[in-house]
DNA sequence: CTCCCGATAT
DNA sequence: ATATCAGGAG
């Protein structure tokens, strides 16, 4: 009984959001995997548009990841400060590149578990790339929005993102899972705030217990 | 669990 | 003025 509302409220976003998302396409704007790479890493604790603004710039002087090493730690750290976490992001574009040439011939791996070694890159960033550069759905990319969606909706009673993940990967056709992440991250964004949700115009309401806690219909 | 950091909403 | 936003590493 309480795994089939489970599984009813799972099959509700998915056609609400098949819906109201059919083609939902990333905020951040690359023209190939590099890019992306370079991109998604930059976006942590950062908000897309912040990241445009800055690689907009960066990809006019960087082209691969030689142009990345070449580049000294402070012209570097000037073009993506305004991203937040500078240091530690630079660091990790410098770490990544050295990877990527040294092990990769300068392409960026298209495995989970060879990404998530590079420096600065999670599942979140590793999921990311794969499915958005490469169609390859190795994982779902649960950054914040995710997370939020999947708590106040109900489709994860878990904390961490590696746990909403999982929970999320059990119950969503694999086929699905990047367009299930760039759809919950627009939904997130735009209807499921974090700060003030527009609940009225939800497409999940419905099912949604946030909604029903908040007094819904 | 703490540190890394800038920008915007309140 | 200050709270909030937004991932990964050590």
């Amino acid at each position: 009984m309480k795994n089939a509302d489970l599984e009813n409220r799972y099959g509700a976003v998915l056609n609400a959001f098949r819906r109201v998302y059919p083609d939902p396409k990333l905020a951040l704007r690359f023209e190939n995997p590099f890019q992306l790479l370079v991109a998604v890493i930059l976006s942590a604790q950062c908000t897309d548009e912040r990241v445009n603004s800055v690689t907009e710039e960066l990809f006019k002087k960087v082209k691969g990841p030689e142009d990345i090493i070449r580049m000294s730690d402070e012209e570097l750290e000037n073009l993506i400060r305004p991203t937040g976490y500078y240091r530690q992001k630079a660091k990790s574009l410098k770490g990544c590149c050295e990877v990527l040439l040294k092990n990769y011939g300068g392409e960026i791996p298209t495995r989970m578990d060879e990404l998530v070694k590079l420096p600065g890159v999670g599942r979140k960033t590793a999921a990311m790339v794969l499915g958005n550069a490469f169609g390859i759905n190795e994982g779902i990319a649960v950054d914040t929005h995710v997370r939020r969606v999947a708590q106040r909706v109900g489709l994860s009673d878990h904390d961490t993102p590696e746990k909403i993940e999982q929970d999320l990967m059990k119950h969503i056709p694999r086929d699905l899972w990047t367009w299930f992440s760039n759809a919950t991250i627009l939904h997130g964004r735009n209807v499921c705030k974090a700060r003030k949700p527009n609940c009225g115009e939800c497409p999940v309401k419905e099912v949604c217990r946030f909604f029903m806690k908040s007094g819904g219909v």
